[in-house]
RNA sequence: UGGGGUGUAGCCAAGCGGUAAGGCAGCGGGUUUUGAUCCCGUCAUGCGAAGGUUCGAAUCCUUCCACCCCAGCCA
């Protein structure tokens, strides 16, 4: 008979999303051999949390399904891109974990094809040069509830439209004067089929292409060909570019391109207390309101992982979050977790003292020093361990004492005893005020034979607080950081999103004291400052020699809701 | 008021006619030399609403409602 030693429940594993489905269909039914997806940032900006998302879509489906993927510079509007933008995208995919299929792509690369497709087009009777100026284009284009009226233009010969379109390429056209637009329908319901720009204008220098071109394809008439030319049989987008699928086929079914790509589109990632939107963390860094775009308060790849946030901590929050085609808005303490929990596994852990205060311990000889060493992991044993020193003078951290307190405080009370983590427990005597009445020194005494005992006499300790050597420590600053935003939807309700920016995202702790081993932290590298948080060292932020860690994000903490409840 | 989408818990998200997965957050408890981690428990008589079909509906049909996107020579 059978018996239930299988019957476990197999590890749940995810459940498919609509793109997996739809490719693995595709791959059963033998439509595509293999697929071929891209990530297709245009170089105007740093990649934030949002394109992370797409890019281990992309990538990953690629990687799961033995496809390839291509990383594409959709660089078809010099005036907004520069090479500053195209090398820091490189940077954070690379950083991300992911590796592109071959080359580098840009759409700049095939304007030539794209060029000679304008003219096919042209010589089809399916594009035709328009005088029509912006504003004017816009009145002949109707409304979202009237229809639009064919351009003056719209039936010229191809000849004249070849001979027009050779001088807008030429640069014998102002800029403006004119346009190539694809000749479909002035009254389709979908606005986008209104016999869209495909080609404008521009004599504006390229960062990849240089001064060879003056004029410029549009994002429609540029997208779906270069997918073509890749070989892309999966297009994904985000939603927003649903209504352009129609003129993307258009497209790809009247000129002869070498591939039929098919466009899928998802939901695009927002996140609460965050804004992800180009323009305003743009806005952000010429504004001043952040240090730049890799600020650590960024939402940007760069910025996060200056901030001390992982790759992998980020794969798996996009993991994590699903792709669907509903509009969503994730909650930040989604992304908390994800980063928690990689740091808490990977971590070494290490004592800092945020705000310093003497401990002095009477019972302890002034000569006396010993060296403690304390695990690098609570729970792995392949980090390598530390040494703490330890003398009659000690810093605590300031919250960790009181003169007195309810039960519910768990640290170091006159009177009663608490644990320093990795070495003896202590009781405190007395506390020492300046004139102001601040406490500025507490007096203790060590509880012999407690380093890695309970005291004999029975008496446990109900906390343990870390501490630091007062003699052999490392000075540094911390710089702690909150969230950016203090609403959830910043900007909600057309407000300006620059109001809704929280005035304490950043506090500067100087006079900081770690343990002697973080002496050889390395930048991005993070550490568990015990009872704290995760910590990294900052490489910009550090100089003349004083380290500065940036705290990525702290510990989970109870204690901040029990305390905040009396 | 045109076209295109989307509605399952506070948030994300499975489910595709057989009686509401999972995760995050929350709450309660246990372990603990981190108030962390970890572990256990709890959390939708309900699937935007109302009708209908069916033995049976989140799943099918009808109507309605809400929200998002589109009128750049931006992407």
């Amino acid at each position: 008979m059978s018996d239930n030693s299988l019957a476990d429940a197999p590890a749940s594993e995810k459940p498919a999303h609509f793109l997996q489905n739809i490719i693995k269909r595709d791959l059963a039914e033998g439509k595509v051999a293999s697929i071929s997806t891209r990530f297709p940032p245009e170089p105007n900006g740093y990649l934030h949390i949002g394109h992370a998302k797409s890019i281990c879509l992309n990538f990953g489906l690629a990687r799961e399904f033995g496809g390839q993927c291509n990383l594409r510079f959709d660089d078809t509007n010099p005036e907004k891109e520069s090479e500053e933008f195209v090398e820091s995208i490189k940077r954070d995919v690379t950083w991300l974990g992911f590796e592109w299929s071959g080359d580098i792509r840009f759409t700049s690369d095939y304007f030539d094809r794209l060029y000679n497709w304008a003219l096919e087009l042209i010589r089809a009777g399916k594009a035709y040069v328009c005088d029509l100026s912006a504003e004017q284009a816009r009145e002949y284009r109707g409304t979202l509830t009237e229809p639009g009226r064919n351009s003056p233009n719209r039936d010229r010969s191809v000849e004249e439209n070849l001979a027009l379109f050779e001088k807008m390429k030429l640069g014998e056209l102002e800029e403006g004067s004119c346009s190539l637009r694809a000749k479909i329908d002035m009254s389709a319901p979908n606005i986008n089929l209104r016999d869209p720009v495909i080609y404008r204008i521009k004599k504006v220098h390229h960062h990849h292409t240089g001064d060879t071109w003056c004029v410029y394809p549009s994002y429609d008439f540029a997208h779906g060909q270069s997918d073509a030319l890749e070989g892309i049989t999966h297009s994904i987008c985000t939603l927003e570019f649903e209504d352009h699928r129609p003129l993307y086929e258009w497209f790809i079914e009247n000129l002869s391109v070498p591939a039929t790509p098919k466009q899928y589109e998802f939901a695009r990632l927002n996140l609460n207390y965050t804004v992800t939107s180009k323009r305003k963390l743009r806005q952000l860094v010429d504004e001043g309101f952040v240090d730049g775009w890799d600020d650590p308060r960024m939402p940007t790849i760069s910025g996060m992982r200056r901030r001390g946030y992982t790759p992998a901590s980020l794969r798996n929050f996009c993991e994590r979050i699903g792709v669907t085609r509903s509009d969503s808005v994730v909650d930040v303490s989604m992304l908390e977790y994800c980063v928690r929990d990689d740091l808490d596994k990977n971590a070494p852990r290490a004592m800092c003292v945020l705000r310093p205060l003497k401990l002095t311990l009477t019972n302890y000889p002034a000569d006396k020093q010993e060296i403690f060493t304390a695990p690098g992991h609570p729970n792995r044993d392949d980090l390598a361990e530390r040494e703490l020193p330890f003398s009659s003078t000690l810093y605590i951290d300031a919250d960790d004492f009181r003169e007195e307190a309810n039960k519910k405080y768990k640290r170091l009370v006159i009177g009663k005893r608490v644990r320093l983590r990795n070495a003896y427990v202590i009781e405190a005597d007395e506390c020492v005020k300046d004139d102001d009445g601040n406490i500025v020194e507490v007096k203790a005494r060590i509880i012999e034979n407690t380093v890695g005992l309970d005291p004999e006499d029975g008496v446990k300790p109900k906390g343990v607080i870390h501490w630091v050597c007062g003699t052999n420590h490392l000075k540094c600053d911390v710089r702690l950081y909150d969230r950016l935003f203090s609403e959830a939807n910043p900007g909600a309700g057309g407000e300006d999103f620059l109001k809704a920016i929280n005035p304490d995202s950043l506090e500067v702790l100087t006079g900081c004291m770690a343990e002697p081993s973080l002496a050889g932290a390395e930048a991005e590298k993070a550490y568990q400052f015990e009872r704290e948080g995760y910590f990294c060292l900052d490489a910009d932020y550090s100089k003349d020699g004083k380290p500065v860690f940036n705290r990525t994000i702290g510990l989970r903490d109870s204690w901040a809701k029990i305390s905040q409840q009396n």
